[in-house]
DNA sequence: TTCCTTATTGAGACCGGTCTCTTATTGCGT
DNA sequence: ACGCAATAAGAGACCGGTCTCAATAAGGAA
């Protein structure tokens, strides 16, 4: 990057303080807000500052102070309005306690996580807010906090990384939709999540590096067993990582001579894309097809029925994960906190009982 | 901020020297990667760095080169999907020429962009993207110009302020949306934005401080006069800045003796307000009212019937405006270019000709 | 009036990099 | 074998702030 950039001369204290005819100690003292300065110079050093149009570099501040005001945030996917919606949270939060947000994106990929983390590390932000797209290889992780920066863990935890940590009930919301779905008679159900696998099939939960998302999983199959179904009949798929992708695997289930009746979406994407394959097949909803979906999306409301939806605070979820990064960067020292946010089931038109089939 | 924190002490390249057993400035080449080294100790640098675990400060090398790495952005309204989506071109495209991205929420009040512009400035961005929220006062933008750093607008153009900027055709997309109504046989219609002003009442276009607005209102109103419709019966609708204020304008709007037949949505948050109060009202869409929307949201497509849209490519636009920031920054040097990127109206289902009526 | 305490201001080191300028080596031509 | 150019490594200034410590001035007690 040689660029002809030339160097753009800014004032300085020092420039400040010849105009004001003070020592840069002084000058300093005045403009960093720092120290005792008596009126008189004070009002001088504040003129010449007008005068001369003076502003702050926060980079050399940070550097002597070792202290940025940057909170550096690594999400998912923002363009998941669940994450906008959380990210929202934390700006605002941050924002009021005069920090800023520098923003990644991981992709869910752990290789782009990593160099996300590392760039932050970089630009020495004083915390960190990550969402863990892996529980497997979390190194990276146990970097940051072993260089002493807080670090505080969103929407999902690590099981044995005692750091802090704000989630929701994932495993107790997944249970109590699923719970909904066979009060309602529905035998056969298929929940469809975003995380891949090689291979894409779901064998068992040893597969499964995401927390929140194996929770989920295993509210799923606990409600399930409840209800008495057959293993064969809890359709776990994996891999709805694009729309495309998404599409195929809604397809490929509703193709099936023994369909189910009813899905479970992880995500409001994922649920989108689910409904519009719905549609395409002239299904509908809820009569030939119940569907639940993760995180109440403004698109939800509007649809012809509405769908039924387990409401994830997103930003008070981001609120919460700023407020407690905040509380550590002010110097509290405590135990690790795991806070479980609650969510709720708003029930609304896209559920109803199964047609009567095989 | 007195924080009890107990400085990060971190490995700097004094520390790799030492242990590499060579002088600072030798350590900072290979760490550095500029300037010239014999492959031997080279080799033998990078290997102390490992052993030490060296990261490098961003901060100490962005106060020497002047130049952070850092791409400042100010939006109004990053909940709004549209900005989500530039914001999301933007990010990308930053990302891939080396760039990071702060990210600032102005609310589209100017005070808090102009608050903004200034912290930005502090941090060092080394150039910035800015969606004005207004075009009277642009005296920080002018600031941001003048003090050398590249200043790129996005979404709306400032008349007088001669600057790299990419816009969408405002003003042809709002009349060729206003023609398709009129050519249905509209006759009254309604134009919603969220642009506030005290009073809330639509005098004249010198109320008007945004340029796209105005520009959509322009069109607006020169399709409605083509068309020959009454300047009575042209309904320009300020402050729709929240849910609820959208929900009372589209209320009173519904309630007059003589309500409109259709109505244009400035951007889809409104749309959707608007599409809950009609369906709240039992109104159909597009029998009784016809809706057009500016921006193609996803929750358009899902609606019964799915809503007529302005598409604008929002993440080409913020990759665009990326691109134009960064060439700049690598030192290219041209006049000021105004980038139009042009919309299409996909037409879906919102639109029919009005009920006969007075 | 003299000494000590307290309030201000000044001088200069430091943060962790980059970069210029010197100095010490090495290699090549003749 | 000698001189000159090219190459590699070292020394130290600098970026723009903060912060410690010393120096000076003013005020109060004895």
């Amino acid at each position: 990057m040689n660029s002809s950039n030339p160097r753009i001369h800014s004032v300085t204290v020092a420039d400040v303080a010849r105009e004001a005819g003070v020592s840069k100690a002084t000058a300093a003292r005045v403009l960093g807000n720092y120290g005792v300065v008596s009126e008189k110079i004070r009002g001088d050093v504040l003129a010449a500052a007008k005068q001369l149009d003076y502003r702050p570099n926060e980079l050399a501040r940070s550097m002597t102070t070792g202290r940025s005001g940057i909170i550096g945030v690594v999400v998912g996917d923002i363009e998941n309005s669940f994450f906008g919606y959380a990210v929202r949270g934390i700006s605002d939060t941050a924002r009021s306690a005069g920090f800023n947000v520098i923003l990644a994106n991981s992709s869910e990929q752990i290789e782009m996580e990593k160099a996300a983390v590392r760039v932050l590390i970089g630009k020495r932000v004083d915390g960190l807010i990550v969402t863990p797209s892996e529980s497997r290889d979390i190194s990276h992780l146990r970097e940051i906090h072993r260089s002493g920066r807080p670090l505080v863990l969103l929407d999902r935890a690590l099981p044995d990384f005692d750091v802090d940590t704000v989630t929701v009930d994932d495993r107790n919301a997944a249970e109590r939709a699923t719970e909904i779905l066979t009060a309602c008679g529905h035998r056969r159900i298929a929940y469809i999540t975003a995380v891949d696998f090689a291979g894409h099939e779901y064998k068992d939960l040893g597969q499964i590096y995401t927390s929140s998302v194996r929770e989920r999983i295993e509210g799923f199959m606990t409600a399930c067993d409840i209800a008495g179904l057959l293993p064969s009949d809890r359709l776990i798929m994996l891999g709805a990582t694009t729309p495309r992708a998404t599409a195929d695997i809604t397809d490929k289930l509703l193709s099936r001579s023994n369909p189910p009746t009813a899905i479970i979406a992880s995500d409001s994407v994922i649920a989108l894309e689910i409904f519009k394959v719905v549609r395409q097949r002239s299904l509908r909803i809820p009569e030939d097809l119940s569907l639940i979906t993760f995180h109440d999306a403004d698109w939800t409301t509007v649809t012809s029925p509405p769908i039924t939806v387990v409401d994830q605070p997103a930003y008070i979820l981001g609120q919460t994960v700023a407020e407690l990064l905040i509380r550590r960067l002010k110097g509290e020292a405590r135990p690790p906190e795991r806070i479980i946010v609650p969510t709720s089931i708003l029930e609304r038109g896209s559920v109803a009982p199964p047609a009567n089939q095989g």
